[in-house]
RNA sequence: AGCGGGGUGGGGCAGCCAGGAGUGCCCGUCGGGCUCAUAACCCGAAGGUCAAAGGUUCAAAUCCUUUCCCCGCUACCA
């Protein structure tokens, strides 16, 4: 008998904190927050982790440049964070800072431990080192006559001494892993780290001299631990790694780590061996997801295309913005970001499709029974193809978000929206209201009132104000996610609440103006 | 150069891995129905040789090969 392990455990990469927070940082936590909400309804004990990245030159370099020490400048940043994923609906359970002491121990007992197991020895390494950008590179990431992908100035080759750790080491135990199992995925990112593995693995270098801010090594307090070493780390330290083992116990190994594709190559190839050389269970899955760009072009500085999730929530709705971004886009895929697209799937989806629905059912509640939904009776064909129809598709929604394929299901859910709609339009409640058809009108809204309750359950981890706000129409509170898997739960004679518009249409060209002039003041 | 991803009705996308009548979603166009509802909802129609060629198969958008066109990745800034 396997024993099912009742925690999961998500995570988000750490934010860099010298920008701002942006909208493929919100894809990442948000996606983040659909799973952990899932996880949660499905009744295991979540462990939803996110935070900082906090050393690293370009850290000290920005609080330099305000006259500031670094502590004192991210000190001021990180709330911008924090407030940022409280506005969005981010539902974690620990939010982690590199700079945390918790962290910072608990990274030097990990670096001493893969040192005594002999998997990392001080050697030499040798880039190209841009002086003005104080940076190495690497020989591929140079422009031209060797110069700074950056400042674009000539770089030199430079020696220094460093700490490495042994990645050639784990090359065949990664490569078995990986291409044997779906740690990686999607797919294609799989094959990617694959054929990467393939071309051979050098070794890391995991300590600079050049650099002050970071974490002491511990044998060579001249050299400071390379930030992507420290920062994997935070997975486990974010949990109890060196400070709690009885909690790390429990929630390690990771469930899932979220990441953009950007970054998979540090989570699936450096990470695992990282692990395998501390001796600990590796993740059950790394999952990248793709990129986004703005109204068809990519986010860049020079094109100062940025969006601010905060500025969309504020101008549509939180929930809007979350169920465009999975609606719109195969998560796992590249995808579009437009105000246009937005404004349509607010439109026609959520007003139209969802809201309309509620609307009307409510509505007829309270018209034909006083605002008590009624029980269904000796119910119809038709009464029942909804109920099976409902079902099925509920069972396929759990399948495809267990999958992460949140796209499919989404869509999977509209489908019982429109098949709702649609059997309001064929059993025409207002011709069995007029012909005092009590027992057919009470079948119809209850039918209505269920198919609506489980949509509300299957909604909750993408858009959970939304979903609320359908529960408390109904008046009914759901908690656990298997209720979508049965009809009739609705007591009878459960009054509603008062019927309110879900989502208001939105006009684009009225959207646009206003911003406009959000703009020009 | 190597590796990977993509090219699907007017626009934007799913579907492809586990082949089965071009199946679906959002928008647009045209026509109809309905009035409970957020000028919402429902039905129907026009529109595609599923990039091109070849192959496997009873059957290919889906598998294989080749060609053309787009886009990524090729590590130690994060």
């Amino acid at each position: 008998m396997v024993t099912v392990k009742n925690t999961y455990y998500v995570t988000t990469p750490l934010y860099y904190v010298n920008a701002k927070p942006h909208i493929g940082s919100a894809y990442t936590t948000l996606a983040a927050d659909i799973i952990a909400r899932f996880q949660r309804l499905k009744g295991k004990k979540v462990f939803f982790l996110t935070g900082t990245d906090e050393h690293g030159e370009k850290i000290s370099k920005a609080a330099e440049e305000k006259g500031k020490q670094p502590k004192e400048f991210l000190d001021e940043l990180v709330p911008f964070y924090t407030d940022y994923w409280k506005k969005l609906n981010i539902s974690y359970d620990g939010f982690i800072r590199t700079t945390d002491l918790m962290h910072e121990k608990a990274v030097i007992k990990f670096f001493k431990k893969v040192y005594e197991n002999g998997d990392i020895y001080l050697g030499e390494y040798e880039g190209y080192y841009c002086v003005p950008c104080e940076t190495y590179y690497s020989e591929t990431q140079l422009q031209g006559e060797k110069n700074c992908p950056s400042c674009g100035k000539k770089t030199q080759l430079m020696r220094e001494q460093s700490y490495f750790f042994k990645l050639s080491k784990y090359e065949q135990a990664l490569l078995g892993y990986i291409e044997s199992t779906d740690f990686v995925l999607p797919e294609s990112r799989k094959n990617e780290i694959v054929n990467f593995i393939k071309q051979g693995l050098q070794d890391l270098s995991i300590s600079r001299t050049s650099i002050k801010w970071g974490i002491p090594v511990p044998m060579d307090k001249s050299h400071v631990i390379y930030v992507w070493f420290d920062a994997l780390l935070n997975y486990i330290t974010g949990i109890g790694y060196g400070s709690n083992s009885k909690q790390f116990k429990s929630i390690w190994p990771a469930d899932v780590h979220l990441m953009g594709k950007e970054i998979v190559r540090f989570h699936a190839v450096i990470w695992p061996a990282m692990l395998l050389a501390a001796g600990l269970d590796l993740p059950k899955k790394v999952f990248g997801h793709g990129w986004l760009t703005v109204e068809g072009e990519k986010m860049s500085k020079s094109k100062g295309n940025f969006i601010d999730p905060i500025e969309v929530t504020e101008k549509y709705s939180v929930d809007a913005f979350r169920y465009f971004l999975f609606r719109e886009i195969p998560f796992g895929s590249d995808g579009d970001y437009s105000e246009k697209a937005l404004v349509q799937r607010i439109n026609s989806e959520l007003a139209d499709g969802l809201g309309n629905l509620l609307n009307r059912t409510v509505v007829m509640v309270e018209k034909y029974f006083e605002g008590k939904i009624p029980h269904a009776v000796n119910i119809s064909k038709q009464d029942k193809e909804l109920r099976d129809f409902t079902l099925k598709k509920s069972e396929e929604t759990d399948k495809l978000i267990e999958a992460l394929e949140f796209h499919r299901a989404l869509s999977s859910i509209w489908e019982i929206i429109n098949a709702s709609n649609k059997y309001i339009n064929d059993q025409k409640p207002w011709e069995l209201a007029k012909a005092d058809k009590k027992e057919e009108l009470g079948n119809v809204l209850a039918s209505l009132s269920e198919s609506l309750r489980i949509t509300s359950i299957l909604l909750a981890p993408f858009i959970p104000e939304t979903s609320e706000k359908i529960q408390k129409q109904l008046g009914i509170e759901v908690k656990k996610f298997d209720e979508a898997f049965k009809w009739n739960l609705i007591q009878k004679g459960t009054k509603t609440g008062k019927a309110e518009i879900l989502f208001r249409k939105v006009e684009l060209e009225k959207a646009g103006k206003e911003k406009k002039e959000k703009e020009s003041t």
